[in-house]
DNA sequence: TTGAAAGCGCTAACAA
DNA sequence: TTGTTAGCGCTTTCAA
C-alpha cells in the first residue's frame, strides 16, 4: 500500500516528450500514436508498439489543458443555475440529470456554476468561462435583467425556461400556460367550484404563466374565482406551508376552497402540510394539484402536471452540442430558436370531487 | 439586437497580444495588468489605464485553459459518481449540493462524471481528469474493485462512503451503524416487537452497517428478531414499495409488523406506498423510519436517520482542496485520513406506539 | 518601468 | 515513415 501511495502521489506526470524519450522516437511520433486519429501520418507498427509501451511503463495520460488550448475546445459544456438557500432544488436537478446525459452521450463533461443570485452571475461567470467549457446552458427560469452584456463572447448558449428573450440564445421551455389550463379545468370537471391558487413568486415569468392558464380556465368553463383567489411566494415546500397558513388564516370562518392548484410539487406538498396540520385530509377535504412532476410527486403520489425537465436538459445539451459544432459558421443560421415542448396533467392520489358538504375555516 | 447578437458571436476572442498591440505595449505589461497579483514588477499609472481601457474595449477575457497550462492549475474540481437509472438520487444530490458550495466557497469549479457503473470508469476517468481537473471527489458506496490502479495519479482523491479502503485517499463517512442502533432502538423503547427491516443492496457497506445496528439493538434490548427480519434491494422508492409488498405476500396470514426500518427515505416511501395500497396506515397500523434524511424526508414529516449529507460534501471539498493546495509537500504528511460524522434520529409524523390489538396481514 | 525570450504540453504543417 | 519547426495564450525570468 506504501507503495501504491507513493505512485499516485509522485510530483510530475509523464508528457509526450517523457515518452518519446523513453520509447526513443519524437515527441510526435508518440503524439501520433496515442492521441492523433487526426494526422495523417503512418507510424510503423514497430515505432507504434515501442511508444504504446513506453506509455504504459510511465503512464502517460494526456494533459488535457494542454489539448484544449491547442483544439480549442474542452470538451465541457457549462451549466448556470441560481441555488438559493440551503435546500435542494429538485427543478433543476431533474433538469441537469438531462444534461449530464445528453453531454455524456456525446463524450463531453459539464462543469456547474452556481451563483447565489444574478447579481453576481456577470463577475463570475465571465470569469470561469472562457477557455474552459465550449458552451453555456443558462437554467434561467428567474433571471431578470439582460445577459447578453455578461455572457461571454464567442460562446455558443442555450438557455431553459428564460424569462427573457436573450439575443443570439437558443432557448427551450414547455407549455406552463396550457399545463395549467389543463390542471385547472381538470379540477373544474370534477366539480371544484373553490379553487385557490398558490403559485411561484413575482418575476417568474412561469408562475405568471400558470396563472394565466389557471385564469383561463376559469374563463373558459364560466366559473368566478375564488376572492383573494392567487397567493405568490418562493417556489419552495416551506413557502407552500406559509402561504396556506397564512391565507387559511386571513379567511377564518369563511368557507373551505375545494382544490388547491400549486405553483410546484413542493408547494404543493407545504399546502398538504399546512391542512393536515389543522386535521383536514387531502383529497377527501381537499383536492391538491402540483406542477413539475419532480420525484417528490412521484413518491407521494401527488397530482401534478409533467414539464418534461429531464427531456428539456438533454435537448438544450443536444442543441448546445450542435452550436458548438457550426460555431464557426455564418451566424446568421443559428439565429434565436424557440422550442416549446408539451406539459401533460400526471394522475395521482390528491385528486377527487368535492365534499358534498362543504368545510367552514377554523 | 443584431448588434448585441453579431458581438456575441465573432470568431476571435481578444488575446493579450490584441490588447497590447491595441494600447500600445507589450502583451507581458497587458498580463501584469490584467491578470498579475503574482510579478514584482511595477507598472506605470500611464500604462495601466490604456491597457484596462484596450481590455474594456476589446471585451477581453482571459484564457483559462492557457492559464492552466502556465499554472497547472484548473481551478476546479471533480466530483465522481453512479447515476444509475433515470431517477435523480437525493442521496447524491445533497452531497452534491455541498460540494458545489465548499467549492464555491473557495473560488473553485466542479465538474461532474457521471458513470453508468463503475465498470467503465477506469477508461472514463482516465480520459477527462489529467490537467482538467486538480482534485477528484469520488462518491462511492457502491464502489466494488479496487480503483487505485485507474485513478489518475498525481491527483488528490477524497472519497465520500467508501465501500473499501483506497491508498492515499481520504475517506469521509457518517456513523451509520449508531443511527440505526439509535432508530431501531427508539422504536423498541416505543414498544415495538416485530420490526422489519428493508434494507439497501448487498455490496453495499453502508447497508450492512444499518444491518448490524438494527441486530445490535435488538440484542441490547434483548428482544428477539422477527422472523425473516430482513429483506434487501436498491435504495429506491420502486425497490421499496415492491419488496415490502411481497414480504407481505410472503407473510400472509400472520401477523402484520409493527414497524419499518427502512435503509434509505425512498425505500421507506416505498413502504409506506405499499401499505397504504392496503388500506393501512402510517404510523397509526405501522411506523416506519427512513434513513438519510433527505429532501424526500423532509417533505413528507418522515421519521429519518440523519446523515448530514451536505456537510459531508462541503467537508470534502474542503479536504481535498487543502491537499490540492499542499500536493508538492511529503506525501506523508497526507496519509489517509478517515474522519467519521455523526448521525442522529430525527423525529417525524411516522412514529407512533404500536397498535393495542395487533393486525394480521391480509 | 518595460520588453524580449523561453516554455507550459500538445499538435498541425512541412521537410527530410 | 519520421523528425523539425512553429505556435495555441499566458506567465515568468531576466535583461534593458
Amino acid at each position: 500500500m506504501a507503495e501504491s501511495l507513493k505512485s499516485r502521489t509522485g510530483h510530475k506526470a509523464a508528457t509526450l516528450a517523457d515518452v518519446g524519450r523513453e520509447a526513443g522516437v519524437s515527441a510526435m511520433a508518440a503524439s501520433a500514436v496515442l492521441n492523433g486519429a487526426r494526422t495523417t501520418a503512418r507510424i510503423s507498427d514497430e515505432t507504434r508498439s515501442r511508444v504504446l509501451e513506453a506509455a504504459e511503463r510511465l503512464r502517460y495520460r494526456p494533459d488535457e489543458a494542454a489539448r484544449a488550448l491547442t483544439h480549442r475546445r474542452m470538451n465541457t459544456i457549462g451549466v448556470v443555475a441560481t441555488l438559493l438557500g440551503s435546500e435542494p432544488n429538485l427543478y433543476f436537478l431533474e433538469i441537469f440529470n438531462g444534461v449530464l446525459r445528453g453531454a455524456a452521450a456525446a463524450g463531453q463533461n459539464t462543469t456547474v456554476f452556481t451563483l447565489d443570485g444574478w447579481d453576481d452571475a456577470a463577475q463570475r461567470i465571465a470569469r470561469f468561462c472562457d477557455g474552459r467549457i465550449d458552451g453555456l446552458i443558462l437554467v434561467a427560469p428567474m433571471l431578470e435583467d439582460d445577459p447578453s452584456t455578461w455572457l461571454p463572447p464567442h460562446t455558443p448558449v442555450v438557455s431553459i425556461h428564460a424569462n427573457r428573450e436573450i439575443a443570439g440564445v437558443a432557448n427551450l421551455e414547455s407549455d406552463e400556460e396550457a399545463g395549467a389550463f389543463q390542471a385547472v379545468s381538470r379540477l373544474l370537471e370534477l366539480g371544484h367550484r373553490r379553487i385557490l391558487h398558490v403559485g411561484g413568486p413575482m418575476g417568474s415569468t412561469g408562475a405568471d404563466r400558470r396563472i394565466d392558464g389557471y385564469m383561463r380556465a376559469h374563463e373558459a368553463a364560466g366559473v368566478p374565482l375564488l376572492h383573494d383567489p392567487v397567493v405568490r411566494d418562493a417556489y419552495t415546500f416551506e413557502a407552500g406551508r406559509g402561504a396556506m397558513e397564512s391565507w387559511l388564516q386571513r379567511h377564518r370562518g369563511e368557507e373551505l376552497p375545494q382544490a388547491v392548484f400549486a405553483g410546484s410539487d413542493a408547494i404543493a406538498l407545504g399546502c398538504i402540510d399546512a391542512l393536515a396540520a389543522r386535521g383536514l385530509r387531502v383529497p377527501a377535504d381537499v383536492s391538491v394539484v402540483g406542477f413539475d412532476d419532480t420525484l417528490l410527486a412521484r413518491t407521494s403520489r401527488l397530482a401534478t402536471v409533467r414539464q418534461p425537465l429531464q427531456q428539456m436538459g438533454r435537448q438544450a445539451a443536444e442543441v448546445l452540442l450542435s452550436r458548438i459544432e457550426t460555431r464557426h459558421e455564418n451566424p446568421l443560421q443559428r439565429a434565436p430558436r424557440n422550442v416549446v415542448l408539451p406539459t401533460e396533467l400526471v394522475a395521482g392520489a390528491t385528486l377527487a370531487a368535492p365534499r358534498t358538504a362543504p368545510l367552514a375555516i377554523g
